[in-house]
DNA sequence: AAGTGGTCTAGACCACGTG
DNA sequence: ACGTGGTCTAGACCACTTG
């Protein structure tokens, strides 16, 4: 067996539910069920519904069942999901239905130079990258990299996320019609002396994710935090 | 016992991590010594460590060991400081006159109970944040805390932002049009144990603000985990 | 050779919702 | 009374790293 039964069992899962032959609100199986059907023990069911969990396609109720979420959000809890490549974001859904394409060239940087800090006649090296899972678009981003800082670790990323009109390359690319808004992310990777290192500009289709989700650290034990409940905002 | 094994050993490490006890890079007890101290099964100490991962407050390396992660700071930038207060953030931008407006009253839960986890009957603060620049809306939140809770210190805080419907109280205040979509900001603000400690939704109008934008700090390319730990750096 | 994390088996009891 | 998800026990084998 490539990979662990279940990360397979949660794919297939995730699969049937991103293409629509679940619907939010669906009942799955129960994980007696699931154990025999899968013909595996009940932990592994539970691995496997633990990271449909951790994905938001699906959220169990106790005493009642598991059922598809409403709407899979976006979940970036982790800074290091964006080093994550590709393939291991939606590999475990693959039965070769996913597909990642990339195309890398080396160019001037253009119009990207300001942004970057250098000179339109600096070369970058530029990557587009494109998935799709059953023939479908699902993401395009272009990243590009001076090739002078192509040994610079970033250490802060920076994103900005909004509906925006595509660039006419991700337009026609996700198939969206003229004037339609898509979701995207701008990302900037700063180095320690806050220099762009790298800049990405990715596009989902508007209805693919209800929400982008942050997850962060509060500082405990400052004043500073909106806290309605007491008088004067002490923790 | 009030909360599951898993969580009481999670939560322990956890202070550990936070309160500076373990420092990164630490390499913590191996699964099987865990399991020894604890008192409990393999399969309860995987699932605290899985927390712990989830947290992003500890990493795993296949056939080294488990050690404390560097925790990411993820850190909003914009539209608005989340961890000053809404008159820290406007106030001083002088040339303006920001207002804002406070209510606060003891309800019952209601719907909110279950994302609170909480039973509807149970009471709750509620207060109703709006805040105007120049008589014009710029947001308007509405925060639910359980009484039970008001003494307990939050130390997440997650935060969902789409454009959504919004709440008939926030379109009319809002002043946006049946049918239009605004920004929203859902907050979860977590405590230690995982409780859900406050929540909070916030609407924007659609066109104040272009993008939301968040910072958060990398690990660096190399394994994040500074190895080899010290000698007696277990624990 | 010993120890690690990753995966898995084959059971079990609990509190609670549903019929 | 039965089924549910949540939690837990007490083992096991694997691929690999370390000493």
């Amino acid at each position: 067996m490539p990979q662990p039964a279940y990360v397979s069992i949660a794919g297939e899962i995730a699969k049937k539910i991103r293409t629509g032959k679940l619907s939010p609100g669906t009942q799955l199986h129960s994980y007696s069920e699931m154990a025999e059907l899968y013909e595996v023990s009940g932990v592994v069911i539970r691995q496997a519904v633990a990271l449909l969990l951790s994905q938001g396609l699906v959220r169990t109720i106790p005493r009642k069942g598991t059922f598809v979420a409403e709407r899979p959000d976006l979940v970036r809890v982790s800074p290091e999901r964006q080093f994550e490549s590709v393939e291991g974001s939606f590999g475990n859904e693959s039965d070769r239905h996913v597909h990642v394409d990339r195309e890398v060239r080396r160019v001037s940087a253009g119009a990207h130079a300001e942004v970057l800090g250098i000179t339109p006649e600096d070369t970058v090296v530029h990557v587009i990258t494109k998935v799709t899972e059953d023939g479908r678009p699902i993401s395009i981003s272009d990243t590009y990299q001076p090739v002078a800082r192509l040994e610079t670790a970033p250490l802060f990323l920076e994103e900005a996320i909004a509906d925006r009109h595509p660039t006419a390359d991700h337009a026609s690319w996700l198939g969206t019609a003229a004037g339609d808004l898509v979701k995207t992310v701008h990302q900037r990777f700063l180095s320690d002396a806050e220099d762009v290192v790298m800049i990405s500009n990715v596009s989902y289709p508007r209805d693919r994710y209800s929400a982008f989700v942050f997850r962060m650290k509060l500082d405990d034990g400052r004043e500073a935090v909106t806290w309605p409940a007491t008088s004067n905002g002490k923790l």
